[in-house]
DNA sequence: ACAAATCCGTTGGATATGCAACGATAAGCA
DNA sequence: TGCTTATCGTTGCATATCCAACGGATTTGT
């Protein structure tokens, strides 16, 4: 059940090796295959995990259920991506999610101790792992801060602003394509979509920005 | 102006560290050291950096600057913190925050390809100080992911639910103290200090929960 | 070209939220 | 003890938000 290397060299995780690194790499990694019916559960909430998990095949789901038994999906995993890969540099931190097999799935578990070990032999090839992995992490962060510093604005209006002023700034541009559909914003933002629709046309109205679909423009307050 | 090992080895960043090793790694690390002016500009909005940034003494700030040149102060780092390490690792990612001295500082920068770097003699420190950077990043991730759960939820009561479920299950118990007031509850959760308390308390009449002051326990349904 | 689906703006009414103000209680301090 | 400050709950009101529903415009699929 072993994948392709073509497919492994495409994931985030692998990015910029090379071909003939890559079997040395699995070698020293050591990671084991693990086969899941439709709805089975691969990591159970509270677990202690040090393992980075890689969708070879199918699709997972994270989901987290509360104190009352709820449950929602967090998000959906599709082959390429990686999961549980913020628990795996954590000892000792439980598991706040589950992973469960949304279809028939095929996955790769690699330990992330393994993972920042010194081997002799392919020690550049661990740098370029780990490299991937950080920068994964760090652009994580970056978008998980902003959508924060969007979504603590308290009016639906500000939490437009935060983010279109975001984009324009992204952009280098007063004017600019959004990558969401009206919905997808909203829920981007955590607001009503009819809601934030109506205070955009306001916002139109007092002369802020012009838009048309996806496409935006911010005016400077000069032209007041 | 070079920082105490002492102070360095309470630092997240070389946690973990000997007392021996340090030298040598800093040595291998190449840090610059920089000295500012209160309000003088560490980083500017817009730059590529590639460098992690160490507070060694003073204190900065990290503030952003919107379209129409709105300034919002979203961190303080203190001596010990570190600021723009998400950046660090993302080669070609333009800086989207200021860092400003608040107080006259000095601060430590270390160049992040250097630090990823394998070389002959300090392999073995360099992976203490992958693994700090890395855990600390992870860490972020899962305090940011927890709290747009929460935030993403539409009502006030919602929010606090997703809260205090999360705290729950944190502390293995229906009985917990949460580490804010309700002043910093609220700015955490992004809503109104008066209309949560309003709030708590209705959900306290509705039998769902017990609390004084810091202290909550949480009841399950089967109670009602 | 036609039908179906999607996307977007608009409206109205019930409800929730932000905001400002006030008092009670607890905590810190001289 | 007496004073000051911080914290928390409570209230009233203006406003913002959610929610459901509708129609027009555009896109997609057949």
């Amino acid at each position: 059940m072993n994948p392709s290397y073509s497919f492994l060299r495409k994931t985030l995780l692998f990015r910029g090796t090379t071909e003939d690194e890559l079997p040395q790499l699995l070698d020293c990694l050591a990671p084991t295959y693990r086969d899941f019916k439709k709805n089975e559960m691969i990591l159970r909430q509270g677990e202690d995990v040090s393992a980075v998990g890689l969708v070879l095949s199918g699709r997972v789901q994270i989901i987290e259920e509360d104190f009352w038994g709820n449950r929602s999906i967090l998000a959906d995993a599709w082959p390429g991506d990686m999961f549980a890969e913020a628990y795996a540099f954590l000892p000792g931190e439980l598991l706040r999610v589950s992973v469960v097999a949304a279809e028939p799935s095929n996955v790769m578990m690699l330990d992330g101790r393994r993972m920042l070990e010194v081997c002799s032999s392919a020690c550049r090839f661990h740098t370029r792992l780990v490299q991937n992995i950080l920068a994964e992490s760090a652009r994580k962060n970056l978008a998980l801060t902003r959508k924060v510093s969007h979504m603590s604005k308290r009016t639906t209006r500000n939490k437009l602003l935060s983010y279109l002023s975001s984009q324009s700034l992204a952009a280098g541009s007063d004017s600019f394509d959004i990558p969401f559909n009206r919905q997808q914003l909203a829920d981007y933002l955590g607001v009503d979509r009819s809601a934030m629709s109506n205070e955009l046309c306001k916002m139109r109205d007092d002369g802020l920005l012009e838009f048309e679909r996806h496409h935006f423009r911010l005016k400077s307050e000069i032209s007041i």
